[in-house]
DNA sequence: AACCGACTAATTTAGTTTTCCAGTCCAAAA
DNA sequence: TTTTGGACTGGAAAACTAAATTAGTCGGTT
């Protein structure tokens, strides 16, 4: 054994799994079946993992991973705080639409309500304090001083919280996904709480 | 038989029906329980209601109209835009806690999906129409000239939304309810939203 | 016209059996 | 020694059934 097999073996698990779970969801995906998508033993798995929840975890983390990559090459294009924050709202919304697992979280679509909303707001702490950094760079290099810095955290929060209750509940009420509405949106959001 | 008679029993029959519903919840309150509790049979109850459902909503009708009378009153007390919406969503929120059926509606909390989103969208409608009329007075009477009177719309949507977005996340997250935390919210939203 | 009791059709619940699957164990292979 | 696979297990979920509830109807009574 050495260490990068070990790696790989552990790459292709995720690799495979995440294929499974896109299409058909934590649930209705069976250790098994990942096993022989792999072409190894289910127990086998279980030396890589010491549970399903562990494999969809690291596959959660990969794609998560994967998104803030992207949103954060996006951001860094950005000069204004405001385009900052509006850019990422945006591509991280567009994000989570071409993710299944990811969206998962997001909207939480799930069979286990209590892990499913772990999971949500073990993401979303990650995300505050990324959006938090964005604001605390700005203020501190002299954009928004109408702000008390003391506040920002709590801005963060509010953004992030009112930017996906906002989404959510134009998605439940629309039944259909509207690009420039949710431009707007995250321009109204940034803009006005923000400028 | 005479029209007020049957508006009595039509208000008993609402009136023991929500004491059930708010103890027990839609799906286990039973049309045979709301009658015993009106001293009546069961089929007396269909020659004022159509169905169970119509009953409930006759009562969260009931609930509704109480609770917009509340909160239009200390919305009148206020003199300023921002005042009056801060005033709109705290006591909205407040009375939302006292009145359990209208906080299953509110918080989706209910045995029938579709239905219960449907009643959320029909409440949300109403409110928003009557957020967009406080604030279109403030926008004629002259207050927040910076924003156009065509965003209002939109505005007023983002408001409800954004605000109950950010309520329901921080309960999930808290586990617990702070009237502090809920007036700084609401007060960021709306003077930052608006002023 | 307002009401009731008895009825029905449909749904829900409760109980049982069967199937499935996450996770373990041990022996064999590498 | 480390990695692997096949067989196994316990517990959970699915499928099925029988029994009980309950929303809604109807014919008759006051």
């Amino acid at each position: 054994m050495n260490v990068s097999k070990d790696e790989a073996v552990r790459s292709e698990i995720i690799y495979q799994a995440q294929k499974l779970f896109q299409q058909f969801g934590l649930k209705k995906t069976t250790m098994d079946e990942i096993a022989a998508a792999c072409g190894k033993a289910k127990s086998t798995l279980y030396h890589y993992f010491t549970s399903k929840e562990e494999v969809f975890d690291a596959v959660i983390e990969i794609e998560l991973t994967k998104l803030r990559k992207i949103v954060k090459d996006k951001v860094e294009e950005q000069k204004t705080i405001t385009g900052k924050l509006k850019t990422y709202m945006i591509e991280f919304q567009k994000g989570t639409l071409s993710m299944a697992n990811v969206y998962r979280i997001v909207n939480n679509v799930s069979y286990d309500k209590k892990a499913s909303k772990e999971r949500f707001v073990r993401m979303m702490e990650f995300e505050k304090s990324y959006v938090l950094r964005i604001m605390e760079d700005a203020y501190d290099s002299g954009e928004c001083r109408s702000i008390d810095k003391e506040d920002l955290p709590l801005m963060a929060e509010l953004l992030l919280a009112g930017f996906y209750g906002t989404v959510k509940y134009l998605i439940e009420k629309d039944d259909k996904y509207d690009q420039q509405k949710l431009e707007r949106i995250a321009e109204i959001f940034t803009s006005k709480l923000f400028e």
